[in-house]
DNA sequence: GCCGTCAAGTTGATTA
DNA sequence: TAATCAACTTGACGGC
């Protein structure tokens, strides 16, 4: 299995910590073959599987391949696997979980959208329940202060005039 | 030591 | 029926 993260073989180079970090990033999946082969045996052996990190470049590789298209078919996954030294599996599990992320993130999208929604809503159901209220208290209210007035809408122009009630038919006309 | 991330494993449903 | 998927789980690892 190739890209085990803490192969101690690869720790204990010659090379600077800073260096020997670097490379375990980048190089991780890069192990000689016979490496390679132990670390199957291992791992088929009973021991417990290490964490393969991906290098930056087969994680570039794969995003743009994800872009591109959000599942593969075996011809890709298997060009894109020869392309960047893994398992065909290995392709495969990262177009799975690669899905799954994506669509938890556009389910977290969708829930914070729903939120701003909802209080946009809550705020204009506030904003109607206090013109209720002022309507309400204007109705109760003495007539002298307020007289009576409805609107009304010319049918031809539209135009909406506010007419008092206590007139007579003559001051309605339009 | 806890927690988040991520590769890999498991399981059940679907489909050609 | 094998292949593939989504959903869920496990385990290693790094950062704090």
């Amino acid at each position: 299995m190739p890209g085990f993260s803490s192969s101690p073989s690869l720790q204990s180079s010659g090379q600077s910590d800073v260096s020997a970090m670097k490379d375990l990033e980048l190089d991780i999946n890069q192990i000689p073959s016979g490496v390679e082969e132990e670390c199957v045996e291992k791992e088929f052996g009973g021991l417990p599987r290490k964490k393969l990190r991906l290098t930056k470049e087969q994680s570039h590789v794969l995003e743009q391949s994800f872009k591109q298209y959000h599942i593969l078919n075996p011809k890709q996954k298997e060009g894109l696997a020869d392309q960047l030294k893994l398992k065909p599996r290995q392709v495969e599990v990262w177009f799975q979980n690669r899905r799954a992320r994506s669509k938890l993130k556009q389910t977290e999208m969708e829930c914070k959208n729903l939120k701003k929604w909802f209080g946009s809503l809550n705020e204009q159901n506030r904003k109607l329940k206090k013109e209720v209220e002022e309507l309400r208290g204007m109705k109760a209210g003495p007539p002298q202060q307020l007289p009576a007035a409805t609107l009304t809408m010319c049918p031809r122009c539209q135009h909406v005039t506010n007419t008092f009630l206590d007139k007579g038919p003559a001051a309605r006309k339009h």
